[in-house]
DNA sequence: AATATATTTTAGTCAAGACTAAATATTTTG
DNA sequence: CAAAATATTTAGTCTTGACTAAAATATATT
């Protein structure tokens, strides 16, 4: 028998996909608190994915879930979900990059394949959302992702900008503020080693950004 | 403490409200039959309906139930919801009417008021879905409905469709290919008293249609 | 290596919303 | 109008996915 995917499993399944997407495991604690859940509550979940026919994730006794391939499938097409609504949102609909995410977060799980489909072919198949993030394909393949973390750039470099890896509307009006937005190009001015700060410069203006920023900023060096 | 209406809290408001709009209460097994559930089940969620602060229906035994003008209310944000998805998938994704149905049915419940606005606006706010039912204002409340069953009409009145009352695919399907569709011209030719068929012409096309139909389709008198 | 701290798991509860089986009420009919 | 048929309610159970409190394990610090 199929496991039925409800909407608490595809969320469990793509906050494992962001939490191991560079090859860690996820940790009960680290997905407790992105579910806001108890970690109790993650670790009854996990024991259920990994013993579910077809297994979702792997899981050993205090070592963090990965994902099958199974449940990779299921995460991928929750987040093309995501990912696509974010950008047919923003293009039909007038919403702006702050506002999009907490809609699509809950349109994700009801969509059918033919929405998917209706909306993907509409905006002729896009390849990233509003933040720019990479969008799996039709068939459930993540991209390649050829950026790294602005936070890994150092005096000297230049890049642009080609996604910002954030949902809150604060930080994401902000940016946009500033200009921080995909496409814009940077240069890095200055390292500051104990803070982490970096100062950028976008155009003749220039701005002094922390770690906790830096590090959502995904960049082409350039 | 402000009742949270799950989904399954609004499916039932919404089927008691269609259930009742001409005045009659809502039976236990008609509700049971609409929600696909068993009336057991529909007596436990009446009384937690009933029960809750404030009611959302008033019920007693056996009477089956009615809703009050909070349980109103809540049922016709979802029907909004509903009839300008319906509106809308037809509108910009190129949904036919026989399609809509399914997915206007899940995503009613998760839009976001903000979504029903930017929806309502983009269209130019309509006052009637693809199946030419009216749409509940912005301020919940019905418009007036001025149509009559094509059932009561009898030979030698003519009619023009408003609505069809209808979310089976094969009938939508099989009624369009037949023209009658909102705003189709009908006459009526023959009625047989004993198994209640009328004979319906529209253009040089005529048909015979059973009661199941004609007291399906929605018609202004003319 | 021993202890302290942090993380994770287990065990037991709870609420929502379905179900079945049995009891009761209402309606229809001979 | 009483029996039969139909409709509804009650009582008890199940599954899902949370929760808290307590126990177990892992990691960090001395
Ligand atoms: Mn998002
Ligand atoms: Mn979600
Ligand atoms: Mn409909
Ligand atoms: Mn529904």
């Amino acid at each position: 028998m199929e496991q039925t995917l409800t909407n608490s499993i595809q969320d469990y399944l793509k906050n494992i996909y962001e939490l191991t997407e560079n090859g860690e495991s996820a940790s009960t604690n680290a997905l407790a608190s992105r579910l806001n859940v108890k970690p109790a509550s993650v670790t009854g979940m996990v024991q259920k994915l990994a013993s579910a026919k077809p297994a979702l994730v792997e899981y050993q006794k205090h070592q963090g879930v990965t994902l099958t391939d199974d449940g990779k499938k299921a995460a991928l097409e929750v987040i093309r979900h995501h990912r696509l609504l974010e950008a047919w949102l923003v293009q039909t609909l007038g919403y702006t990059w702050d506002e999009v995410h907490a809609e699509a977060e809950k349109l994700e799980h009801v969509i059918s394949e033919d929405f998917e489909r209706r909306i993907a072919a509409a905006m002729g198949h896009p390849l990233r959302d509003p933040h720019g993030e990479l969008i799996p394909t039709a068939d459930l393949q993540m991209p390649l992702d050829d950026s790294t973390p602005l936070s890994s750039l150092r005096p000297g470099q230049f890049g642009k900008i080609e996604y910002v890896k954030a949902s809150e509307a604060e930080l994401l009006r902000y940016l946009e503020n500033l200009g921080l937005i995909p496409g814009a190009d940077i240069e890095v001015k200055d390292h500051s080693p104990f803070d982490h700060n970096l100062t950028i410069k976008m155009g003749r203006k220039s701005v002094v950004l922390g770690l906790n920023i830096t590090s959502k900023i995904y960049v082409k060096e350039s």
